[in-house]
Formats: C-alpha cells, structure tokens, sequence
DNA sequence: TTGTAAGCGTTATCAT
DNA sequence: ATGATAACGCTTACAA
C-alpha cells in the first residue's frame, strides 16, 4: 500500500497532524518552526508520499472532480483540449462522459454524483439532451456550464462563439474582395439572421438556399460572386460537387465556410472558413464553473470572437468580362 | 449535504452495516430477511441515496478510476469513444490528462496516482512520450495498456491496427482493379515493409516515395497505375496538389490513403482508404486493462483487422489506348 | 510551536 | 438474521 501521512509521521517523529498541515500548505503550517516543515517535507519526499485525494474528498465534501458530458469525442475535439488546459490550472481533475450509450446512460449520469463531482460541463449538446441536465442535475444544485448550444437554460451559463461577428467576418471578407451577390448556403438560424441584416445593410439582396445538395444547380443559375456557407461541412460538400462538375473555384465564384474544422483545410481548394475559438470556449467553460463553485457571479453567455481564415477557396472578383 | 448510509440506517431502524451490505450487492446481504431487504432499498429510493465512490475507495485502497492520458484530443477521437463505452460496461470511471501542457506535465500525471486509478491507458503516444509511462508509473506498477504506438514495452500491452494486414487489403484492392504499377507514398515502416512483401510476393517491382511535396511531380513523372499513401494525410495533400495541377483522378491513376480519417471524406474526390478500427481499439484497450487489473493474463500485443473503404479516388485500370 | 481527538462515509471482521 | 466495532487516510477544531 502506499506511503501515508502516518508513515511520514512516524518516520520523523512528528503528529499526523503537523504533517498533513505542512504538507496541504495549510496557513497553520506557517506557525510550524522552519526546521520541522523542512524535516516533513523532505521525508515525504523520501518516502515518496503521494496525497490520497479521495480520503481528502470524503473528509471536505467535495471532490476536486468536474464532470464532463461530450455527446461523442468527435464533436469539437479542441474545446476539450481548452477544458483540459485550464482544467491543470485551476488543479481539477476531468472525468469523462460520453451520452451515446443508450441503455447505460442514466447508470453514467449516476456516477457524476456518486464521484461528489463539484461541477459540470456539458458540450456540443443537442437541444434534447438539455433536458438531462434539468432531470438529473438541476435538483442537485451541480454547477454547470454548456458550450455550443442555440438554447439557452435559467441559471446555465453558456460560452460560444460570437455567431453573429463571426457571420459578418467572413461576410466582410467577401465583401471587400469585391463580391456583392453573395448568397447564403443553410440553414443555422443565427448565422442565417445575421446574413439577411449584413446584406440589408450593406443594401444588397439576401438569397438563402438549403444545404440539400439538389438546389445546387438552382445555386449556380443563380450565378452568385460568392457563397456564404453556414458550415464547413456543407461548404465541403458543395466543393465537392463542384469539382464533379468541373466548375473551378475560386474562379467561377468564391466560397466561405464556417467552423474551422479540420476538414475545411482538406478539400480542394481548401476552404476559407471562419475559425471558431474552440480551444478557448473550453478553457472558458472551466473559468466560469470555476467562478461559478467559488460563488463568484459569472456572465450567463459568454460569446468569443471569431478568426477569420483565408484560403484558396476565396479571391478577388474577377473584373466582369 | 447528501444523504449517507447513516440517514437510511436512521430512518429504518437497521444498523449501517446491514444497510451497507444491501446497498453495495454484498454476497451477505442475501442472509438478510427479504423484508428488510426491502424496507432499506425503499428507504434509499426515498431519499435519494447515492453511494460515495470516494468514501468506498478509501475504505478499499483502490478507486474504480481509469485515467486515460492523451496527447491531444483531435488525434484519435473514436478510440475514446470506445473507452468510454467500456468503461460503462465494466463500470469504471475515465479520467482524463492531457499531454500537451509543458509546464505542467509532471503535476497532472500525479493526479493518477492522488486519485488512486486502477489503471493507465495511453492513445498515441510519440516513441518520446512512452518514457512518460517508464519514469512516473512504471515505479508504482500501476497496470497500463497503450494504443497505435509503434514501439513494444515490457509488459505494456499494445492495441493497433493489423498494419501489414491493412495495408494487404489496400493493395490487394488496388490489383484486383487491374493496377501493377503501385507507387508507394510515405514512410511509416511497417506499412512500407507491407508494402514491399506484397509487390514482390505478386511479381510486380515496389517504388517508395517519400511524402514530401517535392516529389510529387518526379512521382508522376514515374506513371503509375496507382498510388498507396501512407496515411490518409498524405493521401489528401496528393489530392490536392494533382487537383492544383488540375490532374483528375481516378481518370489518370487511382489512390489510396490509410486510416480512414475524416479527413479522407472532405476532399476532391472522396479517398479510398482502409479504415482503422478506432472505437474497437479502445474498447478493446479497456478490457485488456480490466483483465490485467484482475490478474487474468492477456495478449501482449492485439492487433485488429480493418476495413476497406472503397471511394471515388481508386477505379479499374484504363486498357491502354 | 506542536499534539489530541473527533469525524468524514464507507467496508470488513467478528460477535450475537 | 442482524449488530458492534474497528479501520481506511485524511482534515480540523480545540488544547497544551
């Protein structure tokens, strides 16, 4: 079994008392004469003690442990990366789960509670799955936080990219490479809203196709300068058809995407795109829980500006010949 | 604070250790009276009893904690969700660290061993990083298991991909279509091996190229039927450095990428590839951990078998003209 | 400046 | 068929 605050108080002749003191940097230890604390510490070292974080839990209440539900760790890889990185310096510890477990589900919800997890973080939720945090949390008072979600919940802070600034990003962008009939490819409502009032405003006129792939034809008719896609997957998909048809980009019109994903940067010609701050909404996510445990208020949602990323799938418009 | 053992034992009238026994499935609880049984299951649903897995632990000495340390969460997201979905099978709880934070390194892989975990699992490490295992847990025998790593460690088993076998199904593929001429492109060696064992077992003469850009055009020059990319990565970079020189494929040669990545999805046109089995590999490296944690002996290195994905960059070989 | 003792929520051993 | 009692490793009044 491994080294304990007995052992080292044994080995050094000194309470188990002074020593778990000394050695959780209580204030108190500070009253311990300089030599003692010395004497613990290297001892502890020595023996090569290890802190049992659980024993401590048990004793306090709480446990350092923030729950994380991910719909499926395909979702936004890089928001978990965020949560990770702020997870290490705020000294929480990440526990891991992922909703698609149909029949498990409830059992795996079970056990944020049964870890005394001190809060939650819930990412890339669907609306539906909203309603978990309402049913097993909510009555619990857990601390929680969502990322990537349109709905938003009483008391649930949410953190996501600042949709309508990143719409006009890449709008702008466009716009000044001299493109003016810019059509719009989706169907995600705020990023289709602030297309119609960037168009509005800029006295031009908004066209919004669905991302099917059968109005793609219709699309091309309409013969657009450029095409606002509301995700990059559908701003890949139309690539992908175009390059079917042997209709080159950007030479035939430009093509703008949204997300920033890694396959916006695999298609031909790679896809100028938006980039959404992921890394950060997650590390964010962390900062607002922390907030949120320690009482502190916190804002209810958090919006991070987007980057805009310009590639090959964008140029300047062509002088009409 | 949450109810405990003690409220139910309160509230009906049986001594904690029998409402202990009952609640935990312990073999004794069976000696009990049926009533009783009951009386302490209904009292605990009353009041919303959930078991504290800290508490147990420290009475046990082990937690059911699994950490799981990853490089970055955008390598090989399907593999964690097969660790998850075993995880809840074997009821364990997944723990997660992340490797790419410098500084912090050292603290965050303590928190394995302050949280007492069973067990260790490591998804695509870097040959560098496996020392991580050597250093901080191999000292402490924490059972580990790792993925996709090239590289054998005494008593670690490893779970990957069947390379030679994959890479046979990509070739095999590629022959069947009428191709003879196969260029091979990348360096990753067991597949280059594979590779070289396949062409000449078939008669046919290999031809390496290394992945960079570079050669692209002296690997064209070269004329082959088809190209087999070491990675899916590459594959896609082929793909659009031939779609800039505006070289159609699969109309002047087939090719074919490996891993089946999302990636190979995205460009122009789709990848043909041979699909890694991501989700098995890590359900598979959690039931190899659990073995191992109950003493039963397991394999020291699994491999699996992929799966061909044929798409629109591979088609049947031209007669000449 | 240091130590004693109680307690956190469990499980485990041994009685009854 | 059920209960006392101790123990797990730690924190935290309170005491000396």
């Amino acid at each position: 079994m491994a080294v304990t605050l007995k052992d080292i108080s044994a080995a050094c002749g000194i309470s188990i008392c002074s020593v778990s003191q000394v050695l959780s940097g209580s204030p108190r230890a500070q009253e311990l004469s300089a030599a003692t604390r010395k004497r613990i510490l290297s001892t502890a070292r020595d023996l090569g003690y290890c802190r049992n974080e659980l024993a401590r839990s048990v004793v306090t209440g709480k446990s350092n442990i923030v729950s994380v539900i991910v719909n499926n760790f395909t979702a936004f890889p890089p928001i978990l990366d965020g949560i990770c990185a702020a997870a290490l310096e705020h000294d929480l510890t990440i526990k891991f789960i992922s909703l698609h477990h149909g029949q498990g589900l409830s059992r795996s919800l079970l056990s944020v509670r049964q870890y005394r997890s001190v809060g939650l973080l819930g990412v890339a939720f669907e609306k539906a799955q909203l309603s978990v945090l309402d049913e097993h949390f909510l009555p619990y008072r857990i601390p929680a936080v969502v990322a990537n979600t349109g709905v938003l919940m009483p008391g649930v802070p949410v953190v996501s990219t600042d949709q309508a600034g990143a719409t006009c990003l890449a709008l702008e962008h466009l716009y000044q490479l001299g493109h003016r009939k810019i059509a719009c490819l989706g169907s995600v409502p705020p990023r289709c809203a602030a297309y119609e009032t960037f168009m509005r405003d800029a006295g031009l006129t908004p066209r919004i196709f669905s991302e099917r792939p059968d109005v793609y034809p219709e699309l091309c008719k309409s013969d657009p300068d450029a095409v606002f896609c509301c995700t990059d997957n559908t701003g890949v998909q139309l690539l992908q058809w175009l390059y079917q048809q042997r209709i080159f980009i950007p030479e035939s019109f430009s093509v703008m995407g949204f997300g920033g994903l890694e396959l916006s940067e695999a298609c031909s010609p790679t896809l100028s795109t938006v980039q959404e701050p992921f890394f950060d909404i997650g590390y964010q996510m962390l900062k607002i829980l922390h907030d949120l445990i320690h009482g502190r208020s916190v804002p209810q949602h958090l919006q991070l500006p987007a980057r805009l990323l310009p590639r090959d799938s964008t140029a300047e418009r062509l002088p009409a010949t």
